[in-house]
DNA sequence: ACCCAAATTTGATCTGAGTCAATTGGCTTT
DNA sequence: AAAGCCAATTGACTCAGATCAAATTTGGGT
């Protein structure tokens, strides 16, 4: 569902964090006409793999779920997206993984053909993007040393902690944490299963590592988090 | 080890392929007083994770393996670098992984400050570096799929075929597929034991699916590797 | 060609996480 | 407030892959 643009780049919640901190005035009044702000509804599909790639898409508000399905329906998330975060670059034309949101989400859509052309002479917005991916990269790299080389205990623990992390970065450090996505989402990220994610957190709880509230855990004793993250 | 600076760009084994395939005759020749050839010997460490990165490197010879260290030993190799590959760019300043020389290898060593400078002002060298990034963040992807949902036969056999396609660019088909790294470093690429890759390919060659040669395999039924590879 | 050290394979056994199967708990609808 | 539904938890059991322990093969150096 698009709405009709009455936004402004100036007082986008991500301005300075997003791919556009590398944009001066001018040339974010002329960006501000390539984006519009689209909304999703929990659990809508905003892109899917596979799909031709027509557009770019800037995470304004919410949560989304980036994921690789195999031919008989096991999942992989592949990462959650959250405020700044910009999805769709490839190289082959097509999304490589799939993308929904978790509860609701709006973004900045960006055609792709203007927008190429827009980065085009705009060698800071290329270098913002390539920042961006780097980074991106580097978090792949750790991810998978957490799949490939990690107890059930310590991707949990992990995860929360990694979790936790980066919330920081936008709503300030907090000991309670938030857990939009679900315990299947958790357990497809970390490659357990369902049972295994509940029966750590459960595990975790009874060690007064963390409480399960609603939506989310209580981080009761964040070293012991990390003395069991780091192994 | 460094040797005197006797080559030229125009000659390079991976001159096309590489970061350097954007630059045109001009730009070539300034930017082949950046780089320098270095070999390693097998099992020599080209520069380790947490390292300050002074460079980067484009691999012009031989096989590297780009791996992470948990505190306690435990490995994950997260990628094999070929001819071509660029190696070294990040956010934080130090390397996010070590890389090790697999046999011999040369690459093509550009210290960090004058290969920015010389990027500032080359928007299509930086546009090809990031094409590069963007690919290995799709192959990330695709790593991350086969550590968190696959099973040990799948893996192998994703792995022999995904490595023998990697070689197809460099020397055409072939069914012999040369394998330089140990069973210790397909294990901790593909989150296994040593023994358990062993087992595997024990169990691919007694179902005719490879034969096991000196240095490698033989793929002698592609068909069937594809099919234990999708599942 | 011979020796030693390392890499690989093979075998036997164990176990962490998966599978299968109920419950329980929270929400929404009526 | 009862019924229905889906997500999450819990329990019992299984199994794929890990671990432990030998062989066996390979390769490099003299």
């Amino acid at each position: 569902m698009i709405e009709p643009n009455g936004h402004f780049c100036n007082d986008c919640v991500v301005r300075g964090a997003a791919v556009c901190s590398s944009l001066n005035a001018t040339e974010l009044r002329e960006f501000e006409h390539l984006g519009r702000r689209v909304h999703f509804d929990s659990g809508e599909t905003v892109f899917s793999e596979e799909d031709i790639t027509t557009s770019f898409y800037n995470v304004l508000e919410g949560v989304m779920r980036l994921y690789k399905l195999l031919p008989d329906g096991r999942r992989q998330i592949v990462g959650f997206a959250l405020p700044g975060d910009f999805l769709g670059m490839n190289i082959s034309g097509r999304h490589n993984f799939s993308a929904d949101a978790i509860g609701v989400v709006t973004v900045c859509q960006f055609a792709k053909a203007p927008f190429n052309r827009f980065i085009e002479d705009r060698p800071l917005l290329l270098k913002r993007i390539n920042e961006l991916a780097i980074r991106e990269l580097s978090q792949a790299r750790d991810h998978m040393v957490l799949l490939g080389r990690r107890s059930a205990d310590e991707k949990v623990a992990t995860f929360l902690l990694g979790w936790r992390e980066r919330l920081v970065a936008r709503k300030g450090l907090s000991d309670t944490v938030p857990l939009p996505m679900s315990r299947q989402d958790i357990a497809d990220y970390l490659g357990l299963t369902i049972e295994t994610v509940s029966r750590t957190f459960t595990k975790l709880e009874r060690h007064g590592v963390i409480e399960i509230i609603h939506g989310g855990i209580s981080l009761l004793d964040p070293a012991r988090a990390e003395a069991m993250a780091a192994a």
